[in-house]
RNA sequence: GGCCCCGUGGUCAAGCGGUUAAGACACCGCCCUUUCACGGCGGUAUCAUGGGUUCGAAUCCCGUCGGGGUCACCA
């Protein structure tokens, strides 16, 4: 057969060699040790967590040695793109800090000298590949009709499993250059699927940055390269663009990892030497078994990264958490190193976890809470404020108007060396803080306890003052001591028989009719800042 | 079903042939305390399982089981 007569058969439009192509991507110039890594998503309109994940490994990977750090968008599928995608990812990257040194804007900028970096627009270069591949007998046309929807696919699938079937020979790599002819004269499209010269029974090695020494079967199924559109799969675009653009490291999600020999021989097929791979694991979430999901949009909201901007979650958080599930170590470090920069971690993008983590919102919200907690009350105000902009519009107004007195709360219990730690996220601050901003409609006080409550709330109009928290407590425990309640506790721990409660009891009563609830920060404050008249009036709702 | 990955407490995990098997979150108790929280101290709880190899195994090997991924002209 004669390939180049093929390949031309195939392709007389495209002229382009692939020696013109490479002339335009010379070997970056970096330092030794850069790194050049990418984030290349599919634009499905929003940021997956699983994503983020993975591109902060890359972002990480590239800055801590000097190198490069791209996004490139796989938009070869037309039927699943969604518009604004790239920006959308851009967007979510800027606002965590880690945004591409190369990327392009639909209709807009292009930052770097290796795109363009949409795969649709990088057409011609698959081309190019895919004819010199045919011209060298690597690969051939198909012209079996195309699989057309799920139900042919899983049909497909199915069969093959059946059959346990490995080697997936396609019959059209033996047509012959006269059968192709004829197939294009009468105007049937092509694909072209590459020429596999594996069997499936050897085995191929390779090292992989978290899973260590893998070994696995080589490729034998002649796998599409380019659609009969004549755009590439991601298994064909993988290799070219990675090695033109000059990847050095490659971070993906493990559910690659079995397509690996494929990619093997492709690169193999082209002349590439690979570059490293770094597979992560996937993250998951408990089901009601027990068992493990995948995280998906459907399922879980925190599977879009936007769900945290919504939730009002602090960006340091989410990364740190997550930071942490990559390099476990992260946490030791942090506890030596409070107050150091993040980027004085050692990071080790070739030391993650093998392992599936599964998302974990309660350790999410803890790492929130001490670092929201070290915030100074201005910067929280800052924040909520920032937050509200764009998530609680009804609440902006106020929250301009009131600087002081919300910045206020904020302080509350604060600014000293062991701060309160209560919130997580924006959103819950108007919640968390209700009675601040009303009286309270519900008191968490049991029945049986209503008599004692209502005594001292009673009483306790005639002792209010807020002159200082010691006068003011000084006051508390007169009352207490007037009213049968004991004011010494370890007096009471002895013979609590001999009182109605302690001091605490007393408190927790004003507490309740102040803010509704049993728990809230220093009482005292929270008065001082309700006011007096304020104060006395909440009491005088109840009795 | 074939191929592959993973299996240390509820969760994240350290561990790399000899450890009382770290640490963090959660949980429980005590202390501190004007409540709750914070903080301090302490506690419950883990090497999936069976067989090897070895003087010695969470660590190495094999099987089993469990979980996950993948087997598309999707990425």
């Amino acid at each position: 057969m004669d390939y180049k007569k093929l390949a031309e058969l195939l392709f007389p439009n495209n002229k382009l060699t692939v020696e013109e192509i490479e002339k335009k991507y010379p070997k970056r110039n970096l330092k030794q040790g850069a790194q050049v890594t990418r984030f290349a998503p599919s634009p499905t309109g929003y940021m997956h967590l699983g994503g983020f994940f993975q591109a902060l490994i890359d972002w990480n990977i590239a800055k801590r040695s000097n190198g490069v750090f791209y996004l490139r968008i796989e938009d070869t599928d037309k039927k699943r793109e969604v518009s604004g995608a790239s920006a959308i990812v851009l967007d979510v990257l800027g606002s965590y800090g880690l945004t591409p040194d190369e990327y392009e804007m639909k209709g807009g900028v292009t930052v770097g000298e290796y795109g363009p970096y949409y795969q649709s627009e990088r057409a011609e270069i698959y081309r190019a590949y895919a004819k010199k591949l045919v011209s060298e007998g690597k690969a051939f046309p198909c012209f079996c009709r195309k699989t057309e929807g799920l139900n042919d696919v899983q049909e497909k699938r199915e069969k093959n499993f059946a059959a346990g079937k490995i080697e997936e020979k396609d019959p059209c790599r033996n047509l012959t250059i006269e059968q192709i002819e004829e197939n294009l004269k009468s105007g049937k499209k092509f694909a072209i699927r590459l020429k596999s010269a594996g069997d499936g029974t050897k085995k191929i090695k390779f090292k992989d940055g978290t899973k260590g020494e893998i070994e696995i079967q080589q490729n034998s199924a002649d796998a599409i390269l380019l659609k009969d559109d004549l755009t590439p799969t991601y298994n064909f675009a993988h290799p070219i663009d990675d090695t033109l653009m000059g990847t050095t490291v490659v971070v993906r999600g493990e559910e690659w990892l079995p397509s690996y020999p494929l990619h093997a021989e492709i690169f193999e097929a082209l002349g590439f030497k690979q570059p490293k791979y770094i597979h992560t694991p996937l993250i998951y979430k408990l089901n009601e078994k027990g068992n493990k999901n995948k995280i998906s949009k459907r399922k879980h909201p925190e599977a879009d990264m936007r769900f945290f901007d919504k939730e009002g979650y602090d960006k340091e958080a989410v990364i740190e958490y997550l930071i942490n599930l990559i390099n476990s170590n992260f946490e030791i470090w942090r506890k030596q190193n409070p107050t150091s920069d993040i980027m004085e971690f050692p990071f080790d993008g070739f030391k993650i976890t093998a392992n599936t983590p599964i998302f974990d919102f309660v350790k999410l919200n803890d790492i929130s809470k001490e670092i929201v907690s070290h915030y100074s009350a201005e910067k929280c105000y800052e924040n909520l404020l920032f937050w509200a902009k764009n998530y609680s519009l009804e609440n902006v107004q106020y929250l301009k108007n009131e600087r002081e007195y919300v910045t206020k709360i904020l302080n509350i219990d604060r600014e000293k060396p062991k701060p309160r730690k209560d919130i997580y996220k924006w959103s819950m601050f108007f919640d968390l803080y209700d009675y601040m901003f009303g009286a309270p409609k519900k008191f968490e006080i049991e029945d049986s306890e209503r008599n004692n409550f209502e005594t001292v709330l009673k009483a306790y109009k005639k002792y209010l003052t807020l002159s200082s928290k010691d006068a003011w407590f000084e006051n508390v425990k007169k009352m207490a001591g007037e009213l049968g309640y004991a004011t010494d506790n370890s007096e009471y721990k002895k013979n609590p028989e001999k009182y109605l409660g302690n001091v605490a009891k007393v408190c927790e009563y004003i507490r309740v009719a102040i803010t509704g609830r049993k728990n809230s920060p220093d009482l005292f404050e929270i008065m001082n800042l309700l006011g007096e008249k304020e104060v006395l009036k909440r009491i005088s709702l109840i009795v």
